[in-house]
This record gives structure tokens, C-alpha cells and sequence, in this order.
RNA sequence: GGCGACGUAGCCAAGAGGAAAGGCGGGGGUCUGCAAAAUCCCUAUUCACCGGUUCGAAUCCGGUCGUCGCCUCCA
């Protein structure tokens, strides 16, 4: 299994040291609701975390949440909340947007506020070794100190200084230096601290929660791209030098950022869709085929078009799934190993979920041929939901339709006064308006009545109900 | 300015030295009373452009044009 790490820019063999893998991903700052990229950035990971398990390792998976920081302080002063009240609110959300998303959880979400005395820790030791100072109630990192300072991002100090974006500042000793801890300003949360009252730095919760719940050196450390400088940076140089080991992280993954109007969406730009917008005109299953349809260290594009043709494939893989064979020659049936290899040769590539994809749509494709003759399409249809699963599809179909009395009158109305019963008639528990008018069109159809037959079929179409007359019977579907 | 990525059919997109995956859309056939779904066939003689290396290049090298990202908070 290969994947590409970001810190020798190459894809390398995945080799951890056993079959537990230690996983670090960054999570959200939650000051607002989560955006599609962020439904990107963990869609992505799950399916690798996933597929990980899938291939027999033990997995802990540790994911952040950075429940203060400036946005967050200045959001909530101006909602006039608490900060802690706000980073709950969006947090809560944020978990049902994920499970909206069939991502399953990860072990541990540590809260930045709940592991002060792990973040206060690691600044002591790193003031204690040389590689950070206190100056003016803050603590800040000593850049300088770390001579591989720039590896991850590929780029050197003199070079950043250059272009003048390092905020100098009287306390920084270096304009790269960054804080690990800031002094508290008026109407600030604080917690107190050798150094006064003040709150963590970004980067360093991330350095204390790793060490803290996954050890010296974790196995993949994950997140967006634009993490990579200064924040995954900072971070290695935190790590690496209060432990004195290196490598902190063994593989580096980032996934590339999602565009919009070919730019990227961001909060600071204002041009985002939130998740539950997204999941207001979409089902999970689409969503996660239309980012899993590239590459996931490419940039992706949000279109409507693109969400929509991710939908036609999630209809056909649940079609597959959930579809019946005569099973007159049980003797034919699906070559379930060729399609099982070929996806793990794809997954196996640096995570090549669309080539995943592609072998779950040709397997989608042998299951319906194989239906067509009869065949035993048991094993394939079985095959196509584990793995659809480790891509976290369900390959569900819509929910069973329903329909209001309303419309059922609509309807009643328009074939005419043929049913005087049906204008009395009343669901039940085993038969609903649906299962009533699916009986009168079939004996309509009986009897050859093909325009009050079609009359019903294309009233249920436009409130949504597709009607499929199969050798199985007539099946009602959700457009 | 520095570093990096990308440019493949109408759209999305995989492929990274030897016959252009897959999805959506479109056209035609089969099945069906007609549909729907499914299936079959067709839909890039060619991978932004120009040179070069090679027996052979979408894939490697150089250049040009275009798009985007990071260098500041960001998944």
C-alpha cells in the first residue's frame, strides 16, 4: 500500500510499525456552521480511516476541536454569548453533520479547552530546552532553534522574511517566531499559567493532544492543504523538539481544497454552502460519490451539475444492491475475487477512490447483466456493499415513498368518477394510498385500460413517485 | 516576488513510457401495452500549445499560454 506523503513530496509504502496506526487529523474551529469543504476534508478521512480497518489495522484516530480562538472570541463578543456557549452550539452541529454524512466517529475529539494543563506542560518543557521564551505575559517559539524549520511546506526562513508577511512584533525575538501561549486581553476567556493569565497558542493544542493521546510519534497526520504552513509546520517543530524525536508524524496526507467558481471556499471569502445546505438537495451517499469521484489531493469544484451526475451513479449502485434476480440458473453468478482485487489495487494506490468507484460501477454493471439471465447475484450484490461501505455508502435506496390524502384526491379526481369506492376509501396499517392505487392501475392494466392506467402513473410523477412495472411486480420510487 | 499544483470528450474525472477507466449527459437498438429501470452499441485517431528525448510520450525534459493554491485566519 503506497501513499503520498507531503513531507518527502513522494508516495512511499505505507509501513507502520504494526497493525495499530495512529492517526491525527485536524478539526474545526466551531464559530459557524461546517462548509462542504470541511465535508470534503472528512469524507475524505474517514474513508481512509475505513479502509485502514478494512485492511486489518487497529486504528486510533484522534481529531481536535479548537474551542478558542480569536474568530471564536470575536463571534461569540458579538453575538453576546460565551464563547464556550458558541464553541458548544457549533460542535453539536457540527457531530450532526457528520453523522448526516455517514462518517463514522473518530476515538477521541479532545477539546482545546479541556487540556490546558497537557498544552502548559509541553510550553514548560519546550521553554525548559531553549526552543521558546515568555515575553510580555505570552510564550513564543524560537524558529531559529530548529534548523529543519520549513521541511513540511518546502520553503526556508530567509525566504518567507523576504517577502515581509512575518509580523515583527516588540516581544518576538524573530518575526517567525509564534506564540505557544497568548497573554489574556480584557473581556478574553484565560485560563491561569506560569506566565500569567492567557490561553493556548493555535498550533501547540495540536502538538500537546497528539503526544497526549497518540504517543511520541503518530503514523499519519492529516488535514486540508492550506494547513501545511504555518500550522503543521509549527506543529513539527513544536513536537519534534519537546520530545527530541523525529519524526513526530511518519506520513503527512492532505487533501486539496474545494473551489467554488473556481476559487477556493472559504469563510474568510464568504462563498460557502454549509453541509446542511448541501444535505437539504442531496443524500449522503451522492455527496461522498461526487468527492470520492477525484482524486483526493485535488482540488475539487462545486457544481451543480457534478452533484447531479454523482446522483445518477448513487441511484445505480443502490439499484444493483437492492435489485432481484429470478435466480432460474443458479449456476452463473459473480466473479467476486476479480472485483475485490481490483479495488484494493485501487485503494492501495494512494487512496484511489475513483478507480474504487469504477470498479463498484463495472461490479454494479455484472450484477444487473447477471440478473438479467437469471443468474445468482447474491455474492456480487453482498461484495458491492462491503465495499460501497468502505467508502462510507450505504447504497440505500430513497426512503419508501408516501402520499397525503390531498394528492390521492388529485388523483381520484383526474382518472374521473370510474371509483366511487376510492373516493371512501381509507388507508391502513398494510395498505397506504400508494398500495391502493398501485392495485386499481394493475387491474386496470388487466384489463387493458392503458389511459386512466397512465393517467395514475403520471400524477404520481409529478409529486415525485416513479412507478417501475417489473416482473417482480409494480415498485413505487422516490425521483 | 518565492514555493507548488493543475490544463484529458458536452460536463465531472481516472490513468503517469507501450492498445484513452468510470460517472453524468446525448444518439440508436433490446425488453415493455407505453413508460421507468436495466442492458447492448455509438459518443476523445487523441490528452492546452510548441519543441526535444525515445523504437514508442497524455505520461519524461525544455519553453509558451491559461487556471488555481500556499507564503495571513482557514479543512
Amino acid at each position: 500500500m503506497k501513499v503520498f506523503n507531503t513531507l518527502s513530496g513522494q508516495k512511499e509504502e505505507f509501513l507502520p510499525p504494526g497493525s495499530r496506526v495512529r492517526m491525527y487529523v485536524c478539526g474545526i474551529t466551531p464559530y459557524s456552521d461546517s462548509h462542504i469543504g470541511h465535508a470534503m476534508c472528512y469524507i475524505i478521512f474517514d474513508v481512509i480511516h475505513r479502509y485502514l480497518q478494512f485492511k486489518g489495522y487497529r486504528v486510533k484516530y484522534v481529531q481536535n476541536i479548537t474551542d478558542v480562538d480569536d474568530k471564536l472570541i470575536d463571534r461569540a463578543h458579538r453575538l453576546g454569548v460565551s464563547t464556550s456557549e458558541l464553541a458548544e452550539r457549533f460542535t453539536r452541529d457540527f457531530f450532526e453533520d457528520m453523522d448526516a454524512l455517514n462518517i463514522n466517529r473518530a476515538d477521541v475529539y479532545p477539546r482545546a479547552t479541556e487540556e490546558i494543563p497537557q498544552i502548559i506542560k509541553v510550553v514548560k518543557g519546550l521553554i525548559a530546552k531553549g526552543y521558546a521564551y515568555p515575553a510580555g505575559g505570552s510564550v513564543y517559539f524560537r524558529v531559529r532553534n530548529v534548523p529543519d524549520y520549513g521541511k513540511l511546506s518546502h520553503r526556508n526562513l530567509e525566504a518567507m522574511i523576504a517577502r515581509g508577511n512575518a509580523t515583527f512584533s516588540r516581544d518576538k525575538e524573530h518575526p517567525l517566531d509564534f506564540a505557544l501561549w497568548k497573554a489574556a486581553k480584557p473581556d478574553e476567556p484565560w485560563w491561569d499559567s506560569p506566565w500569567g493569565k492567557g490561553r493556548p497558542g493555535w498550533h501547540i493544542e495540536c502538538s500537546a493532544m497528539a503526544l497526549k493521546y497518540l504517543g511520541d510519534t503518530i503514523d499519519i497526520h492529516g488535514g486540508g492543504k492550506d494547513l501545511i504552513f504555518p500550522h503543521h509546520e509549527n506543529e513539527i517543530a513544536q513536537s519534534e523538539s519537546f520530545t527530541g524525536l523525529k519524526p513526530f508524524a511518519r506520513y503527512w496526507l492532505h487533501n486539496g481544497m474545494l473551489q467554488f467558481n473556481t476559487e477556493k471556499m472559504s469563510k474568510s471569502q464568504g462563498n460557502l454552502i454549509t453541509i446542511k445546505e448541501m444535505l437539504a438537495r442531496y443524500r449522503a451517499d451522492t455527496i461522498r460519490i461526487f468527492v470520492l469521484n477525484s482524486h483526493y489531493r485535488s482540488p475539487l469544484s462545486y457544481s451543480e451539475e457534478a452533484l447531479e451526475a454523482a446522483e445518477g451513479g448513487a441511484d445505480r449502485l443502490a439499484q444493483a444492491a437492492n435489485t432481484v434476480s429470478s435466480g432460474e440458473r443458479d449456476d452463473i453468478g459473480v466473479d467476486v475475487e476479480h472485483y475485490r482485487s481490483q479495488f484494493i489495487r485501487a485503494m492501495d494506490d494512494d487512496f484511489n477512490t475513483a478507480r474504487g468507484l469504477a470498479v463498484l460501477f463495472d461490479l454494479a454493471r455484472d450484477i444487473n447483466r447477471l440478473r438479467d439471465q437469471g443468474g445468482n447475484i447474491l455474492g456480487g450484490q453482498q461484495l458491492l456493499l462491503e465495499l460501497a461501505n468502505v467508502l462510507g455508502l450505504t447504497l440505500i435506496l430513497p426512503a419508501k415513498p408516501s402520499l397525503n390524502a390531498a394528492s390521492f384526491r388529485d388523483i381520484i379526481d383526474a382518472i374521473g368518477t370510474l371509483y366511487s369506492e376510492a373516493k371512501k376509501w381509507q388507508p391502513s396499517a398494510n395498505q397506504s394510498y400508494i398500495d391502493y392505487l398501485i392495485l386499481k392501475r394493475d387491474q386496470l392494466r388487466q384489463a387493458r385500460q392503458w389511459q386512466p392506467s397512465d393517467m395514475i402513473r403520471s400524477k404520481l410523477d409529478e409529486v415525485g413517485i416513479t412507478l417501475e412495472d417489473t416482473p417482480q411486480g409494480t415498485i413505487p420510487r422516490y425521483k
